[in-house]
DNA sequence: CTAAGATAGTCCCACTTGCAACTATCTAAA
DNA sequence: TTTAGATAGTTGCAAGTGGGACTATCTTAG
């Protein structure tokens, strides 16, 4: 008898009836929604899944979780210091996220931090090479990957399905992101 | 001074260096990548978007969250009463969060559930009245939803977008939970 | 019939993450 | 200069989630 409390306390059908009790009924006038074809719930899903897939490489094999992994990659990418709060702005993450990303890149000694002479509330981020050691590697595999999941398309499908998630990111705003900051950043 | 302990510890560049310490080296030999060509994080990203965007709608508004969510788009579509174990499955979610999902719609009186007679281990979940006029309501409102931020593509590229999507999810094995789910149904 | 293994569902625990408060610092305006 | 408000970063806290143990039930093999 699980859940004793509450779900004794509901209403309950009158058992005996296997089949849904709906069938007396219309069928629903209103629109219904296959789940399977809704492009929120399928990108929800299929973005699980891909980041499942990579998790293998980056965390598995080098211990990194996804906020760590974004850190790195921001940093690896733009191969010049960049502040905390940039890294968050870049890759959409809450920046308490990043911090404790930071932290734990600086313990493994993957990562250093330095202060801004111009700015004393911020640090400079950059990887050591012990950090730049470990993205050498991890790129090619993670590229090698992407390549995978997507070798189910052809390269001219690959290039559409880049520029139609361009189109939607630019129509939810989620491209400027880099511009705004970059132009904060104010090297 | 925050973090005392750690970041003293560890190595400092001297200050006075405000741009990056890494122009010395020579340009990275390996390649590179782009977050904001990476597929997979791209995937992440507008997911989580497109989640914050709908979730105004199902959220706010009716104090649903994604799993109860899940729970009433199965339900509603199938049309039929299930399992929590088919909506785990059909959905991809963990048993216990669809568990909770349960337990939350139950005491809102949105489903309900009866003991199956030829298995009573398991419930068939199905909507009440109340779960019926609540679904009935948010759907139109979910699809317009979807229809608005896939607005910036042509009716084609929509087409071709859910195409790709689907040989994705099949080549990653994610079609094959449903047509699973529902052979081992076995109504 | 019995025993071993599978399955549905619930719940405890640990982990992650976002929120919000806090400190330190910077900026702008009085 | 002083003060009010913004910003960078850290941390405590609470909510959500998955793993796994657990119970109850079913199934299958002996």
């Amino acid at each position: 008898m699980p859940k004793a409390s509450s779900s004794e306390s509901l209403p309950r059908t009158r058992s005996g009836v296997a089949v849904g009790p709906r069938e007396q009924n219309a069928p629903k006038k209103g629109r219904r929604l296959d789940l399977f074809r809704f492009v929120p719930f399928r990108l929800n899903r299929l973005a699980a899944e891909v980041s499942a897939a990579l998790a293998s490489e980056y965390q598995e094999r080098y211990g990194l979780d996804i906020p760590e992994w974004r850190v790195l990659a921001t940093l690896g990418f733009r191969n010049e210091a960049c502040s905390a709060q940039y890294v968050a702005d870049c890759t959409r993450t809450h920046k308490s996220t990043i911090s404790r990303a930071v932290t734990a890149l600086m313990e493994r000694h993957l990562v250093e931090r330095v202060e801004n002479e111009k700015d004393r509330r911020e640090f400079r981020l950059r990887m050591t090479r012990k950090g730049d050691a470990l993205y050498e590697q991890l790129i090619p595999r993670l590229l090698r990957r992407e390549q995978e999941i997507l070798s189910c398309l052809s390269a001219r499908e690959q290039k559409d399905l880049a520029a139609m998630l361009g189109k939607i990111e630019q129509s939810l705003d989620l491209v400027q992101t880099s511009r705004e900051a970059d132009a904060k950043q104010a090297y």
